[in-house]
RNA sequence: GCCUGGAUAGUUUAGUGGCAAAACGUUCCCUUGGUAAGGGAAUGAGCGCGAGUUCGAUUCUCGCUCCAGGCUCCA
């Protein structure tokens, strides 16, 4: 398996060889710099290179003819002054010569056909035979060496394969996953709008979009209430001290929308994060020991001013709900608390079929202490706390370098969409910070004040994301507690349509979201519109159905379950509704 | 924010330096049907916004806004 992914790597490295090659042909006076193998193939990034997609056909026309000619992959050896000879036109080669130089790296570079490149190694053996099942992708700017201090190159994208079948295989998957995409989606549904009289980043919730969104979070709220959370609601503005108290102004201020003045001096922000409401709400009477834990849950609305390219339809948004809440508990009680919370998880995800996801235990880079704050100590209570927790769970782990919050380390459940992308759903953290900054306190056994463990938590991250990921999860083919319609009554003729109306208010008051479909129209064409609309249930009503007060009912997957008697079909659809969660 | 590309009826798209096209949708008429599109008619955009070039710009140029694919970032 791991030799299998290995090939796969070096031939789709020896394929950004060959893209490299072709460009060079094509373009000499482009600048080479790298040319990785990736997890779905490989790019290739240039410098001084002005193309845009129409050119990647004639790119692959080179490419093929260049292939005939490359029977191997020659290596050859050379010191550091043979090596910028080579490259002496090209400043980041010569950047990568030096440091590997520096390193005491050998220098190698690889001869294939004509073409040579600085390179390490790992590539295919028999180029001219294998590299034939290649496809370019896109190109896209990227900066060099990843950071936005420098040039910004020009990266091709591409993939190869060993052979044709999963070469067309893949870009099917490509295509498929562009149907399952939830801005196309979204539109094609009627579930979310995003309008620029309103501000980008800013999701309007249609009416079947926020019946998606209510039913999750009516499901959150009894859920939480048995998990042993208080719910409570907080304001969306707030002054600019208690962001000052938190530490994250004046740091985060330009992540944050910008401030309202007010008469009296003060200036307001809109929230980005609900954790200081909560402090607030946890400050405002003395606890004790015995109040421990203190569950305080919100679907509180945040708001944060995102750089503009990173806005992605419902994913990543400047206003959005979060599935939020705060635990403050005793240290002793942190590691309990912090597995219920992944148990939590565990209940949601299982429930709504999502069954990859893997945690991602996000550290500080200790080469850039002034980003953090706390003392060593702190930080390494917090990590070994949730370390010790997640030892207690089965649940995959990496670790990521950097990525931790100023206060401390966290937790981010990272869940895979069925089209590939994987989103930072959950953000979770033992806090050992902020209830100092905030003076948040609790009185212990012995009468002494202690300073509680916060612990964040947000299994289903904010309505935005979740929805967002949940249409692509399931296609736009909601589970039936989830449809926006959840049946739809077809009469066939229109003397068929009062009895559907009858049917449909008796279905509305047994809480089934049921409409009539009274159009003018053929049934096959009503049933093509329900399909399309990904309605779970039709109920066919014609002169059969009204004589034996009964409904033909079709599934949206097109299977017909035959007649039924209305008080079957509302026990079906009940059933379900209940159960499916 | 940065790179590249895009923006034409409610939606999906075609197209042109000289009156702006189609399909779907919507409305109406005919049809009253048995499990993925019955027929006809009407309706609907002045081509993202602003400026420039031109006799004339939706089309060419510039700026802006928004969208897409990436990069960077993500309390």
């Amino acid at each position: 398996m791991e030799n299998k992914q290995e090939n796969l790597d070096h031939l789709r490295h020896s394929c950004a060889h060959l893209l490299a090659a072709a460009v060079m042909e094509l373009w000499p006076q482009a600048k080479r710099t790298i040319g990785p193998a990736i997890e779905n193939g490989f790019y290739y990034d240039f410098d001084n290179l002005k193309i845009s997609e129409d050119d990647l056909p004639k790119i692959e026309v080179k490419m093929h003819e260049l292939a005939v000619s490359w029977n191997k992959f020659e290596k050859i050896d050379v010191n550091r002054q043979e090596a910028k000879k080579a490259f002496a036109d090209n400043p980041y080669k010569l950047e990568l010569i030096g440091e590997f130089s520096a390193k005491g790296e050998n220098l190698t570079l690889y001869k294939s056909g004509n073409y040579i490149d600085l390179c390490r190694g790992g590539h295919c053996e028999h180029p001219d035979r294998q590299l034939k099942y290649f496809k370019l992708l896109s190109i896209a700017g990227a900066y060099w060496r990843g950071s936005e201090k420098n040039a910004m190159l020009t990266r091709i994208y591409g993939t190869c394969f060993p052979t044709e079948k999963e070469l067309n295989d893949y870009l099917a998957q490509l295509e498929e996953a562009k149907k399952h995409d939830h801005r196309k989606l979204g539109k094609e549904l009627e579930l979310f709008m995003i309008s620029e009289e309103v501000g980008q980043g800013l999701v309007l919730w249609l009416p079947k979009g926020n019946i998606v969104k209510e039913e999750i979070e009516q499901w959150v709220k009894v859920t939480e209430k048995q998990w042993g959370y208080q719910r409570v609601t907080t304001p969306n503005i707030t002054k600019s001290g208690l962001y000052y108290t938190s530490g994250h102004l004046p740091y985060y201020k330009n992540d944050m929308y910008p401030p309202m003045m007010l008469e009296d001096g003060n200036e307001y922000y809109l929230k980005p994060m609900n954790c200081p409401h909560h402090h607030m709400i946890y400050k405002n009477k003395p606890r004790s020991y015995r109040d421990l834990p203190v569950r305080l849950a919100e679907y509180g609305t945040c708001y944060r001013y995102e750089a503009s390219g990173e806005l992605f339809g419902l994913m990543r948004v400047r206003g959005f709900s979060q599935n939020d809440a705060h635990i403050y508990c005793s240290l002793e009680q942190a590691v309990g608390e912090f597995v219920q919370v992944m148990k939590l998880h565990e209940y949601y995800y299982k429930a709504l079929g999502i069954t990859k996801y893997h945690l991602e235990l996000a550290l500080r880079d200790p080469t850039k202490a002034e980003k953090y704050h706390g003392d060593e100590a702190m930080w390494k209570l917090a990590e070994d706390l949730m370390r010790k927790a997640v030892a207690k769970m089965d649940i995959p782990m990496v670790e990521e370098i950097g990525n931790a919050a100023f206060y401390g380390p966290k937790i981010d459940f990272i869940i895979h969409s069925s089209i590939g992308r994987q989103f930072a759903i959950s953000t979770n953290q033992i806090d050992l910070y902020m209830g100092k900054r905030f003076g948040l306190a609790y009185v212990d056994k012995e009468g002494k004040e202690q300073t509680p463990v916060i612990i964040h938590r947000a299994p289903l991250g904010s309505h935005e994301r979740f929805i967002g990921f949940l249409i692509e999860h399931y296609g736009g083919a909601f589970p039936l507690w989830l449809a926006p319609i959840q049946m739809i009554i077809i009469p066939i003729a229109e003397r068929h349509t009062a009895s559907a109306r009858h049917l449909q208010e008796d279905l509305l008051q047994n809480g089934i979201r049921a409409e009539v479909d009274g159009r003018n129209e053929p049934m096959g064409a009503k049933i093509r519109n329900a399909t399309l609309q990904k309605v779970p249930y039709m109920g066919i009503m014609g002169d059969k159905e009204i004589e034996a007060k009964g409904l033909s009912i079709r599934t949206r997957a097109g299977v017909d379950l035959k007649m039924m008697n209305f008080h079957e079909v509302k026990s079906l659809l009940r059933d379900e509704i209940e159960t499916k969660r």
